[in-house]
DNA sequence: GATGAATGAGCTTTCATTCAT
DNA sequence: CATGAATGAAAGCTCATTCAT
């Protein structure tokens, strides 16, 4: 039976997709992929050269529109925010406006986000969440400097960046609805800045 | 060459947490573990019954532990803590006493402890993460609700449990020195307790 | 080079067989079959599950066919020789009888069942031997009651359904030529029931 | 802890013996030996060269005793049987004949007895039962064409004398009670004879 | 396009045996 | 006498990948 190229090679990524985030790239077995597609492991070798090729095509296009980002973060057009006293504002005024923000990068947090920072092991992305992290450290530190220049440990913006992330990612893992994801999100980063101006606060 | 029994035994329990530390418990390999330690698979076998068992040795201890205060943590003696108004205290104030809390249990906060919480995949102990989240998330949600019944996301509780355990995950294996670890720890439960406060103030 | 899949799967099971009857279940290795098959480890395991799996591909019929019997044996149409009194009839009359009743069965008494009664100690099938004599034993002790009820031994009828099992094990395992097989086997049949009737008239 | 060195011996001869019946030479393990006699793998190979070697130990007289009587069974002195006619005794004074005659032999017929016939699969005394039966089938043969020299199938002897080996070690399986295995005993015997007359009548 | 046969290296585990202590 | 550490080969089984059909 000969399906239409495009049709088996959707099936097969989708049912990569499951396998890696269930078992992670090491642990996926391209037996099970087949299997969840319905075709064979030689049919698998027409659509993709190898199991690092296929979870390639899966987190290709999210690593390098984040990887654009991380290049060019500093070039790129702001927002609103950008010149929001975060140290002072009231937090009933910028919650909407980081509802706002999140609403712009919402479509790109989905299951080959998830893919390509959580279960990378093994593969040339494996360091895509210290990158990720590494870029929102520099970032954090910034406005840490902004606001208080004697901060004793500085390097704690590393630590929050990596649990900003992880927040992200479980929150991307439980809630699937978008409007359950934003408003998590949401929060999860109202606290996130609560949290900072009041470490910074308390020196 | 024959080497005494404790020394061998702690080579091969030291090149196992390693190799659990890289690789996780399914990615881990006997081979690997033997080779580290310098003796063969079979010898590996005098010494441990399989590799969960190797395994359990590592993190029995740190898991009686932990059952015991998630089996207790309601009669536990408590605090300075107890009676503090976390809504209203200063950062000032409140710094020193986490930092003396915190000094309490640090000692437990070690490799093993990792290994049980991140790298037990397929052990008995896979759920040992999600246990604890779900005693410190109830421990939260306490919280939050004294201070703001009307909170609309009540679930952030789980959420923020989580990015707790993920930061001090994450700072347990940056920062090897107790005392960066003890400074990194108390700025993370600070900046938690504030970004707590504030977003539930922020409503 | 690749040979077809029939061709692979018969070399496999041939190969098997042998092994299986020259070592028992447990005693027979993977390898040793794949190199008799002359093929390689990996593709044993496209063919068959598992070592159980290759034992049960050549005595699930066989067993199936004698489950059957087992189950239904008083159901089944008789044969000439139910109202034969054994007790009394000439050897020379009973002989073609017996040979007859022989023929009926003997396809069926081939390497298989050696494999299913001998060579499966460690299989789900271990028990068929016992199986069947107990079957025959009860066969027995109703001969042995019908003749005589005060025999001093009636379990001296289990003893005997396992040394004709063995018996008739034996001569398969000795005489592969159909005709040679069906001399023995009815000569081992005239001789038990010989025994059998000299046994109780001598009481 | 010292043991004497004879007390040691006989717990590891003790334990071997068990462990060969349980799983046949091939099954066995040292390890398995060594746990039940409580001492470890190396002061096992303190008493015994090898597992075959303690494996001899506990079935060398026996076989050299029947070596010898397979060697000498023309010339040893005979009983009362020697002068029966079989074929024409009651079977009612043959049986106590047997009886005796059983009883000069039985003592051999303990577990190393089975240990050397069914359990040695691996060894040198792996062809001790083919070695008993040729030495039957002669004698069965001598007494097959004393009564009946025209008999179409004279190989039967060694099916016969194969299947009586059989019938008695499933005795010896079974019944642990000299008096049992003595009843049972003759009662076989008696089977066998009064089945080989019949048979051999029967033409 | 599709099939699955074939390969070879990897896995965890068990074993009999040797030998330093 | 006794211990058990150490070895190396073998077991059943899984895997990603290649390739003839």
């Amino acid at each position: 039976m000969q399906i239409k190229k495009d049709e088996m090679e959707k099936r097969l990524l989708s049912a990569a997709r499951e396998e890696f985030l269930v078992n992670g790239f090491q642990g996926a077995s391209i037996r099970g992929i087949v299997k969840s597609a319905d075709t064979t492991i030689g049919n698998f070798y027409n659509y993709f050269d190898s199991k690092e090729a296929i979870f390639s095509d899966l987190v290709a296009d999210i690593y390098n529109g984040f990887s654009y980002v991380l290049a060019h973060h500093n070039d790129i057009a702001g927002s609103d925010m950008d010149n929001v006293d975060i140290y002072n504002i009231d937090i009933l005024v910028l919650r909407p406006m980081i509802r706002n923000e999140i609403q712009k990068v919402i479509s790109i947090l989905d299951n080959s986000f998830l893919l390509l920072i959580e279960k990378s092991k093994g593969t040339k992305y494996e360091n895509s969440k210290q990158e990720l992290i590494d870029m929102m450290s520099e970032h954090f530190l910034m406005h840490i400097e902004e606001v208080n220049q004697n901060y004793a440990s500085p390097d704690i913006g590393k630590v929050l960046a990596h649990q900003l992330i992880e927040g992200a990612i479980n929150i991307l893992k439980v809630y699937k609805k978008p409007e359950e994801k934003l408003d998590m999100l949401t929060e999860l980063m109202i606290y996130t800045i609560a949290g900072m101006v009041g470490m910074l606060k308390g020196e």
